[in-house]
DNA sequence: AATCGGATCGTCT
DNA sequence: GACGATCCGATTG
């Protein structure tokens, strides 16, 4: 074990975030995302992800900078949340080559591991299935809004993504959920067979 | 089980 | 002024 990972242990570093966005929202299958909110964890194994390059059409990045989807073009390893249909945050991790201007990975599902009580409470319901199995879900149960914008996920900080256990992983793969743009493009991926994918 | 429409508001045109 | 990387409850089969 080296200096680094002493210092930030299982936490997933730069290099990880700095590869092709496709690559890393495949590799994101499997870790482990962790909130410390009030002293407490939450915390839930990544099932689901999807890719959006700057140069995609899908992509928020795709017209170009603005307030609002600036992280997108910001360090990767740092948090993209969106607020969307009046109602949901979703959460992104900008991941990206260093030739790419932007690029981020959406969190579509996470399978609960630690806090599902207080999950719970911050879903207002208590099925297990309906907790995280949804990109607006997970940023509820998880207690994300607009205040971490920006964050570093490379740190212990209020919210990170640590190495997972080493699973055999099956990924599968498919079209991207919601979108008009690009439907072609085969950039979703999921665990297969895992209960807390989204539909 | 599958489908449908309403909620709701930040962001961009 | 319209739309969106969604969710939920109601309704129908």
């Amino acid at each position: 074990m080296n200096e680094k990972s002493k210092r930030k242990p299982n936490i997933l570093q730069k290099s990880f975030y700095e590869r092709s966005t496709i690559e890393v929202a495949k590799d994101l299958l499997g870790t482990i995302l962790v909130r410390t909110i009030d002293g407490k964890q939450i915390s839930g194994m990544i099932v689901e992800t999807e890719a959006y390059i700057g140069i995609d059409p899908a992509c928020h990045a795709f017209k170009g900078k603005t307030e609002a989807n600036k992280a997108l073009f910001g360090p990767v390893g740092h948090a993209y949340i969106y607020f969307i249909y009046g109602n949901h945050y979703c959460l992104n991790a900008v991941a990206h080559i260093s030739q790419e201007k932007a690029g981020g990975v959406l969190i579509r599902a996470v399978e609960p591991l630690s806090g599902i009580d207080i999950m719970e409470t911050n879903r207002g319901t208590k099925i297990l299935k309906q907790l995280t199995n949804g990109p607006g879900k997970l940023a509820q149960a998880f207690g994300i809004t607009k205040q971490l914008y920006g964050v570093s996920l490379m740190e212990p900080g209020p919210l990170y993504i640590m190495n997972g256990p080493d699973l055999a992983i099956h990924v599968c793969t498919a079209s991207r959920i919601g979108i008009s743009q690009a439907q072609e493009k085969q950039w979703r991926f999921f665990i297969c067979d895992n209960p807390f994918v989204s539909r």
